[in-house]
DNA sequence: CGATTGACTCGTACGCTGTACGATGCAACT
DNA sequence: AGTTGCATCGTACAGCGTACGAGTCAATCG
């Protein structure tokens, strides 16, 4: 019977129940809310990772029964692409609306998308396998925007913008799960040590040691945005 | 009891049933292998996706007990594992250790990867989460060596080979989960539309819709190939 | 030769998962 | 007072990974 939720649009809003007009509560809010629980899956993911949230554990950490979230939310597939999306919001520069400094417009917002999936290691890795949210649309499009000012010609835009994405998707996957696992990375260096006939050269270079992930990420970027639009 | 199997080391070899002397059998070949689960492994994987790898169902096709896989495998983890690098192997040029051409055979080797990432989409978004194993190790190694012999030099050399292999991943990942699902492009494309007012660039280069991937990727690699070793 | 061993397979069982279904409580409106 | 609709929860079910122990059969040993 009962119609459920179902928002459908972003993650946001949905409150009905109109705020007290006098002095005393007209109604008890409701313990659970769309906010609340992207917000504890986010918390949840965090600590735990994409394998530890189940919807029994959500709720737990909600004080609820674990069906209590399906009124909500349609299905833990949906709280994934709500905690996603809600992680990735972007206020860009006020400056950028008129920016001269397209390069920098551009390596401000890709650092602090980064910076973002890295504050939350789970996020990176589902972010291309999940629909696209209205905060990576918006991300996408100041992406086009900007380079499209910066004179990138329009047959070459698209192919400019998903070369960005592909470098930052696969930059930030690889650092966030390479960061996780210390213990494996020095595990694997040492099995490289003992087999040095196969692989001498990474094995020289300590290439699965000491990498400078931020380091590289901008280079590789400053690389890119050369071959996209050179700098006069 | 059973002391089990677990190799350890790579994927293959470990049969140790010699093969007959004299003319008949001289015993019944088990019908469970290393080999045999992880190419069925590859297969189902191909088919249904990585959800859709259950040790019962993986069983199922072997015509075997779905415990039977544990004498061979330590658990589900490992055959992932297995299946990863058993796509992964790439026999490079014999060309290659002499060639002049290093931007040439660069190519090469990671457009085969992608191909070969593409050829079971499964793969690429495993890749950056699991160990590396011997066949992504071969790859790194010619990386490595061939970059070197074009004269990067030793101080970028790891921000070199991260760069190319964040580019790779990122560009394989995203091209292989969105070749997956057309029709969830176009929706996208279409709620695009209806918010028209919110994206307007990327709703007029449709983006979302007529990506040349394959030509993206050709140009961010020759744009990352000439910012880390200028054609002279 | 019978007894033993080790490689290999499988049936059963357990704890955990996502979620369908229906019952319940409660505020607001008729 | 009765009805409606929002919100919550208990129970139940099918399916998952895999621990455990029993079973089979060839090779080996005494």
């Amino acid at each position: 019977m009962a119609a459920k939720r179902s928002d459908a649009e972003s993650k946001g809003s949905g409150r009905k129940s109109a705020p007290p007009q006098s002095g005393q509560e007209p109604r008890s809010e409701p313990s659970l809310s769309l906010e609340r629980i992207v917000a504890t899956a986010v918390d949840l993911l965090d600590a735990e990772g994409v394998d530890g949230l189940k919807m029994r554990r959500l709720a737990d950490r909600l004080g609820s029964g674990a069906m209590s979230l399906y009124w909500h939310v349609d299905n833990k597939e949906k709280v994934f692409d709500l905690a996603l999306d809600s992680v990735l919001e972007y206020r860009a520069l006020p400056s950028i609306v008129a920016s001269e400094d397209w390069r920098g417009d551009i390596v401000h917002m890709l650092e602090d998308w980064r910076a973002s999936m890295l504050r939350h290691p789970w996020s990176a890795s589902l972010l291309p396998r999940r629909a696209l949210g209205p905060n990576i649309l918006i991300r996408l499009e100041l992406l086009s925007k900007t380079l499209s000012k910066a004179g990138v010609a329009d047959a070459d835009l698209n192919a400019a913008i998903w070369s960005l994405w592909n470098f930052v998707i696969g930059a930030t996957i690889t650092r966030a799960n390479f960061e996780l696992s210390d213990d494996d990375k020095a595990a694997a260096q040492q099995r490289l040590t003992g087999l040095s006939q196969h692989y001498p050269t990474i094995e020289r270079s300590r290439l699965l040691l000491d990498n400078d992930w931020d380091g590289a990420f901008r280079k590789g970027l400053d690389f890119l945005l050369d071959g996209l639009a050179p700098r006069q």
